[in-house]
RNA sequence: GCCCGGGUGGUGGAACUGGUAGACACGCGAGACUUAAAAUUUCGUGACCGAAAGGUCGUGCGGGUUCAAUUCCCGCCCCGGGCACCA
């Protein structure tokens, strides 16, 4: 036997491969089906690292199992080769993009060559190429025509040191997705996408999507949908009338002012009737100075009121202050909001930090309604001392209930300020407390401790001054007697509460005013006119209707910005009349191409505005004073359709035939990265569903299957990148120990559809290579022989194993198992061919170029990579003998193998039969014999 | 703060539907081969007790359900990701 030299047998195979087109894909084959397995394609950027063998070199394996399984399989590659690094680089190195990006693309091709994957090269699809963008720019025109693509003057986030503009999906934590930094505010004219038309479908669709639940739940949190009503205030003395949204109308009582962001268009408008100016100009400045990442951080409130104007409530017609203040956003809703501060945590904060009325409209229901119930009202305090934090709580020892001081008001009572006043001195003994400030209030369902009987009861809690309170005998009732009463710090007393067994409804009231929070949640009506005592539900509809309000939708999301003020990246095809009024390129001179007389250092003016060529031609085609748009696309764009060009990468005429998106689309399988979640995977599932309704594709949505892969980081555990030198270049390790094992250690590192992160660790590869070895020395033990009947059900078991795991990306263990049966056979003097080759087309997908070099050793002329998947006898593996497990008490005591499906009596038997077992059952009796069939049995003794 | 993941030996990770926790691999230790080292190979390797047989403990922490819990339930802690003054 040779020694295993990966180097020659690598090279010889890629070439082989090449020659025979093994890996040509064609649109249809005789008796299989299609399947398209797609990889986020890369970024030319120079070299290809490991991350880049992980994402395209496992999944390989995958496509190589559906092929040999019997499929028609689509596993192609390409370049989004348009985008900022090639300009970067350029202007760094004085070099030409279109000449970095070439370059790269031609080195990183031989690169992704070395991993022998079954690409299919000539669908090769590169996104710089005016035979691809000639499409990106067909496709967007389409989109113009529909008015899905509309240009706009309108605020936009800036990149200043990118000198461009960026789409909201590109700022992470306020800042640039790509650099990390400062974002601006510009006003400006731009293109858009009109995504959030598509809002509701690319929401209502994810249901059916076999995606993880962690994507859809990110994008549907991106999207960001909340159901609420548009209500109109009036503004007094005037006809401007301030549109809000709010997802609470049932809360509009409650409505005790209203705040608008300091950059409303009123603000100003109001300007001369505003009588503190100064101070609301003032305030304006300095929001503006305010960076958005400051105005999320901040936790204080501020505001100032717009003295002078006066807003009416439509529900309860009062007048009520307009404040502004930078916790409400410009950008979201209406850039106003009416502030219910009872109901609603930020304008709570506010209330309380400028003094503004807190009016309580809906009440906590505490417990679920109980037949035959007593219905009474009770007032409860918290009765606190001036100079202590500590609440006077009351214990019953005998009910082990902790309550407040307090009880149920009396007819005679005039109030309940002088029933709680009552109640405290009877109970408690202190006379001439202070009844301070009312809380709020709260409607509960219970039934007391010992007692056969139910209540319901409206609870309103005060607070009580007890400073100047006196000693004295306490007058209980029966009932009373017991109690203890003891003075609590406000989270020891809200941690009793939590311990009782029945909540009376003061506990949720105690909660609430000691960690200073107000009741956000639903509930019933209460002080709103003829709504009252409604199902806060219920109000919403029949509130927003009362004031002629009207229920509709607010998304998060905004509208795709497309625009970039940069050079390397694809025209946008329209050209302005000399009015100014934007107009498509006309079909017959696309491409519309990138000029090359163009000075792109970055200046924030769209480099292509300073080309003469471009000018002239604009003006040669169209007229003396047309310009062209000067400003390109963001690369987002060319990646929202790639995966269609694939199937017809070379049409002149058409963009994707839809006879071949029948037959490949939408994608089987999806991997690529976690960071696309809401960039790449949004964009594309909207853009595609926008060319649906174009009748362009086939297929409401792109990709039934996305899988986020893993993180490859570097060997120091962090995430790798030049500047911290930790990045891993394959080539070397390709050279050193092979393209197999390399892409057999990363299949085995992990699960490869979970978003883990691994660090390279080059202590594991060498496992791997020795098991290549170990296989490749196996093929001396081959003889004619029969492989005992371990050995034959060992193979059956392994090719069912491997199949089912690689079919749910699970190398990781479908490797393991492979060494299961490598180890196995080492064992044993000689294998038989059969199993032996067993073995190695099992190990194809993993080690495509070792594997077809055994073939070709064990005598066959054609490639492994056309042979079948091995098949397995279920039956036999059904068969095989089960290992029992012996527990007594729960704790394993031994095991013994038995046939599958043994009889219990006899399994009993032989449980029992066990050394160990048998000691553990001596001088005890059985109570329970538990026979889990085929598994264990558990004796339970006493 | 809200919404998702996750926490298992020295390490990466395994474990079906609740049924022998730690498969497989790395690393480590001891032995063989070798003048020696590397490579290869044999054995061992969760912790503790024990010569062994075996026993006790053990899947982030605390409770619970169950004959049986890494798996289910309740309450926490920590890590990663998403969203966030979103009205």
């Amino acid at each position: 036997m040779k020694s295993y030299d990966h180097s020659a047998i690598e090279k010889k195979w890629q070439d082989k491969w090449e020659k025979d087109e093994l890996y040509h894909t064609p649109d249809a084959a005789e008796g299989k089906e299609n399947r398209y397995v797609l990889v986020e394609f890369p970024y030319p950027s120079g070299d290809l690292h490991i991350g880049h063998w992980y994402a395209f070199a496992v999944p390989d394996i995958y496509a190589r199992y559906l092929t040999m399984l019997g499929h028609n399989v689509l596993y192609p590659i390409g370049f989004d080769s348009f985008g900022l690094p090639a300009e970067n680089a350029a202007i760094k190195r004085g070099l030409d993009p279109r000449k970095w990006t070439y370059d790269n693309i031609d080195t990183m091709s031989e690169q992704l060559k070395s991993m022998g994957n079954t690409f299919d090269w000539s669908r090769k699809v590169v996104t710089s190429d005016p035979e691809y963008y000639k499409w990106t720019q067909w496709l967007f025109l389409q989109l113009f025509a529909r008015e899905i693509a509309y240009k706009k003057l309108c605020t936009v986030n800036w990149c200043d040191s990118c000198k461009t503009v960026l789409a909201n999906e590109q700022i992470v934590n306020g800042e640039c997705e790509r650099c990390g930094g400062a974002i601006a505010k510009k006003v400006l004219d731009q293109w858009y996408f009109w995504i959030t038309k598509y809002a509701d479908r690319l929401l209502e669709d994810l249901d059916e999507l076999d995606w993880p639940q962690e994507i859809k739940d990110a994008q549907r949190e991106w999207i960001g949908k909340s159901n609420g009503a548009a209500l109109t205030f009036a503004v007094k003395d005037a006809d401007d009338a301030i549109e809000v949204f709010t997802t609470r109308p049932d809360t509009l009582y409650g409505a005790t002012y209203m705040v608008l962001a300091p950059e409303h268009p009123y603000v100003a408008k109001w300007k001369d009737r505003i009588l503190n100016w100064d101070e609301v100009d003032a305030y304006m400045q300095a929001t503006t100075r305010k960076k958005e990442l400051d105005r999320k951080e901040a936790k204080e409130k501020t505001g100032v009121e717009l003295k002078g104007v006066m807003a009416i409530n439509p529900a309860t017609k009062e007048e009520i202050p307009i404040w502004i203040a930078d916790y409400v956003l410009a950008t979201y809703g209406t850039g106003a909001v009416m502030a219910v501060p009872a109901h609603d945590e930020r304008d709570f904060a506010f209330a309380q930090t400028f003094g503004l009325p807190i009016r309580e409209v809906v009440r906590e229901v505490v417990g679920t309604p109980l037949p035959d119930a007593h219905n009474t009202d009770a007032v409860f305090g918290v009765v606190r001392k001036k100079g202590s934090k500590k609440i006077l709580v009351q214990y019953n020892p005998l009910t082990k209930l902790y309550r407040l001081p307090g009880g149920t008001i009396e007819k005679s009572d005039a109030d309940e300020r002088e029933t709680l006043a009552r109640e405290i001195h009877e109970e408690v003994g202190l006379e001439g407390v202070t009844v301070g400030d009312y809380v709020a209030q709260v409607y509960a369902h219970f039934s007391p401790p010992q007692k056969d009987e139910n209540w319901t009861r409206t609870v309103s809690l005060y607070e009580v001054d007890a400073t100047d309170a006196k000693e004295v005998a306490t007058q209980r009732t029966k009932d009373e007697e017991q109690l203890e009463h003891m003075w609590l710090t406000p989270d020891e007393a809200v941690r009793k509460f939590d311990q009782n067994p029945v909540e009376y409804g003061e506990g949720a009231l105690l909660k609430r005013y000691v960690q200073n929070t107000c009741f956000t949640g639903a509930g019933e009506t209460i002080n709103s006119g003829d709504f009252s005592g409604q199902k806060t539900e219920e109000a919403k509809t029949a509130i927003t209707e009362h004031v002629g309000g009207e229920l509709t939708v607010q998304y998060r999301l905004r509208d795709w910005l497309l625009s970039r003020q940069r050079y390397w990246g694809c025209p946008i095809p329209i050209v302005y009349d000399p009015e100014g009024k934007a107009h498509p390129v006309p079909d017959e001179h696309l491409p519309w191409t990138l000029p090359d007389d163009v000075d792109f250092t970055p200046t924030g003016e769209a480099p292509l505005a300073k080309s003469n060529e471009l000018k002239e031609r604009t003006e040669k085609l169209f007229g003396k004073g047309w310009t062209p748009e000067v400003d390109t696309m963001d690369t987002f764009v060319d990646s929202s359709w790639y995966f269609l060009r694939y199937l017809d990468p070379h049409n002149d005429t058409e963009f994707s035939p839809k006879d071949k998106q029948e037959k490949w689309m939408p994608v089987d399988r999806y991997s690529g990265g976690a960071e696309h979640t809401t960039m790449h995977l949004l964009y594309s599932r909207f853009f595609h569903k926008a060319l649906f309704d174009l009748g362009l594709v086939t297929s409401k949505e792109p990709y039934s299957t996305r899988m986020s892969r893993g993180l490859i980081l570097g060997p120091d555990g962090a995430k790798m990148s030049k500047s911290k030198g930790n990045v891993i270049n394959p080539d070397e390790h390709v050279a050193r120990v092979g393209a197999d094992t390399v892409k057999m250690y990363l299949a085995f590192i992990g699960p490869f559809n979970e978003v883990g992160q691994y660090p390279w660790d080059l202590g594991g590869i060498a496992g791997i290579r020795r098991f290549l070895e170990r296989v490749w020395g196996l093929q001396d033990a081959v003889s004619d022989v029969l492989d005992s009947d371990e050995i034959q059900l060992l193979v059956h078991q392994t090719v069912q194993k491997v199949g089912d795991d690689v079919a749910a990306f699970k190398f990781n263990t479908a490797i393991s198992a492979t060494m299961i049966l490598v180890n196995a056979l080492e064992k044993e003097d000689a294998v038989s061919k059969q199993t032996y080759e067993t073995l190695v087309c099992i190990l194809a997908p993993f080690a495509p170029h070792q594997t077809e070099e055994l073939w070709q050793r064990l005598g066959h002329e054609t490639s492994i990579h056309l042979e079948d998947w091995p098949s397995y006898d279920e039956q036999r593996i059904a068969q095989a003998s089960v290992t029992i497990a012996v527990q007594v008490n729960g704790k394993t005591r031994g095991t013994f193998t038995a046939a599958p499906d043994s009889d219990k009596e006899e399994l009993i038997a032989a449980a029992k039969a066990l050394d160990n077992v048998a000691s553990h059952l001596e001088g005890v009796s059985i109570k329970r014999e538990i026979v889990v069939p085929d598994r264990l049995i558990n004796f339970v003794v006493i």
